[in-house]
DNA sequence: AAAAATCTGTATCCGGAGATACATAACGAA
DNA sequence: TTCGTTATGTATCTCCGGATACAGATTTTT
């Protein structure tokens, strides 16, 4: 069994190996692998389990009755899956959680999650910073949701990619028409604006990259 | 001093005032006031305050540049302010909170919360039960503003608050102009959805309310 | 009570974004 | 390689929703 990701996972991040050991001997979890496309988490389902991936990615992503989808987050090796819904009132996923490579999960019943927040608290901080940052997350794509307009959404994006990477050079996640879904708009609507930004000499687009060419008139667009 | 709020209130829940006094006896914190129209939290102002409201209304909104306004919560009495930013990476406020109504705030430091947290498990629960739930809000919101048709967000709207209350009834929050900006529409567009949906007798709009005549109906309108 | 400010109902106009279609390109499997 | 599938680039058309304007209505201020 391999701890380094689970040494480096936002969960376990500052507990030695050795007492991660201790703690995982401790307590009750299954390992489960799912193939690319499964669903691992159900939307709506009663949320009482709580994965770790250690291998592969997911994508918290809706489904909505008319065919079209959303997605809300990308989820790779470390990261939690279903936190925040095994402790909220409603207790449901508000989600699926699904496979967009073959993965591995590390599973926690909700009351053993409990147990082990119980023997380490540096687990349950960790916890709860974790469950903090998705909130921060979700902010910030309500935020993006909120501009009206194409260009609007895709520079705030840039903008925000750029700031947390540091570089002037932004990589478009997945596909393009994923980040299309990840913006909830139109892939060719995107395209469509995309090109706009570059004929003013804005942004460049070279797939799968984006440059930013101007910064400053990128964050006006933000206001028009 | 006036325990009841606080005792009713998510984060204190299930703690007896006894303890309780104890509690804030021992761990710093004061009282502000604020008038309406007063901003309590700034957006990207260092998140170090957790607040507690113990009278009046505030209301969490993101401004945009263009000078538009959308509305992401109300939180009532009892209700907590920043917890999540507080504990999060970023450690900023996503967004402004401002007193709808003139309003009392009991205030904490960032470390007298955590003061609190570890004199009573309890409150650590509650603390991350509270940040879970508004995870799942949140989530909620994603999916109101994914619907791309007025009528669907409307449709989505008042669905979910009947299922919350249980009633067909529906109470439009705060004010019509409000309703727009919490669902990030323009106001005559709204209105003029609501009243297709009164003519095709799914609802009835006797502002302040709104009367679901036909859920399936409505529950149809969503995939269109 | 008068005046000011705010909120609501409603019409008109116009631009922007979605839907659709299709050609080309990249990728995967047989 | 070749075929089938899936992603991308791009044009065209349509219509939905935002902006604007303004008249009542309602609320707040002085």
């Amino acid at each position: 069994m391999d701890y380094s990701v689970l040494e480096r996972s936002p969960l376990f991040t500052g507990i030695p190996a050795k007492e991660l050991r201790d703690d995982l001997e401790a307590v009750p979890h299954h390992i489960q692998c799912y193939e690319k496309g499964e669903t691992i988490l159900l939307l709506m389902e009663e949320a009482n389990r709580i994965g770790i991936i250690l291998e592969g990615r997911a994508q918290a992503q809706k489904l909505f009755p008319n065919g079209s989808q959303v997605n809300v987050s990308v989820r790779i090796s470390g990261d939690m899956i279903g936190p925040a819904a095994v402790f909220s009132k409603s207790c449901r996923y508000p989600c699926d959680v699904v496979a967009i490579e073959p993965c591995t999960i590390m599973m926690f019943r909700r009351d053993d999650i409990l147990l082990l927040m119980q023997r380490d608290i540096r687990i349950l901080e960790n916890f709860t910073t974790e469950i903090a940052s998705a909130t921060y997350m979700l902010q910030q794509r309500l935020e993006l949701f909120s501009y009206s307009g194409i260009a609007q959404k895709a520079a705030f994006y840039l903008l925000i990619q750029a700031r947390q990477t540091g570089k002037m050079q932004v990589q478009i996640p997945e596909s393009f028409s994923n980040w299309a879904m990840t913006m909830n708009v139109s892939r060719p609507s995107l395209h469509r604006e995309l090109k706009k930004l570059e004929s003013q000499k804005i942004i460049s687009y070279n797939p799968p990259t984006i440059d930013i060419l101007d910064a400053a008139a990128l964050q006006n667009v933000l206001s028009q």
